[in-house]
DNA sequence: CTTATTGCAAAGGTTTTGCATCGCT
DNA sequence: AGCGATGCAAAACCTTTGCAATAAG
């Protein structure tokens, strides 16, 4: 099973990082596994977010380090990039086709689930080209900002 | 009629620069309508490209001045920023809520119809909040591209 | 005349790069 | 052993800020 194939059809806890990186071809050092656990708990993880992190339990990692990890693992599908409206870059592994929640009170980001593409397509008219990937972000407050 | 209901109210053709200046209660200046006309005439533009752009008319312009003025202008909803993946963000003006193609061989952007939130929100089982906003991108080859 | 806006230059932040060293496989 | 990955420091960007001069209403 190709690297694609395998994390679009297994879940977050199931997600095995090393055999992530041994599928994409890359070394497996301490410093990618603790990138990706961090990213794999938060579900959402900016590089500030990974860079402290990481630095808890592995305090010489250098920033360009996670930088070019970051780099690496988004060029190889690991990784999506959520950019909310004037908001830092966040990062996700890839695991299924899943839009995104994003409340604009407490900035955290909720997974929902996948919008059926067809029925998205159908709203639409007309579309200028051949459709390769939607990408879906819903804004709002969610129900814990709601309820202070 | 404030500034919110003539801008979500017209057409991009039919917007005058200066009016929605005046309802936004900000000086009418040449930079300003500079950079309100490259964005109208470019549909979707990066401050790069407003930069570039209003120099030559305005070569005395600063770059402090179009990222003030574009921060202005985002505060007061005259703009909307969109943020392709791996891209730079582009501003477009407010016209009414449609979503974006995005081309991912010429990078260009192209104003889709509006989809019905109704039936996008169908789509969800459940949403951990109240929706204020939604943000659609469609990803793939436009036209021309696939024509080459 | 008053106050917002501009342009400049400096500061602040973020991201990338080159290179010597280190460590997976 | 070989090649890719890391860490450091510098460079390259990108964006914001403070302030004096200027221009809009």
């Amino acid at each position: 099973m190709n690297l694609k194939e395998y994390i679009m059809q297994t879940t977050l806890s199931n997600i095995n990082v090393k055999d992530i990186l041994k599928k994409a071809n890359l070394k497996i050092t301490p410093q990618r596994i603790l990138i990706l656990e961090v990213i794999k708990e938060k579900g959402h993880a900016t590089i500030d977010d990974i860079y402290n992190q990481v630095k808890k339990q592995y305090p010489s990692i250098s920033i360009a380090t996670v930088y070019k990890n970051i780099h690496n693992l988004y060029e190889k599908g690991v990784l999506r990039e959520i950019n909310p409206q004037k908001d830092k870059a966040f990062y996700e592994i890839t695991i299924y086709n899943h839009s995104h929640f994003i409340c604009t009170s407490c900035h955290n980001i909720y997974d929902i689930e996948p919008c059926d593409n067809q029925i998205i397509q159908q709203c639409f008219k007309e579309i200028p080209g051949k459709i390769s990937e939607l990408e879906l972000n819903v804004y709002g407050i969610c129900e814990n900002c709601a309820k202070k």
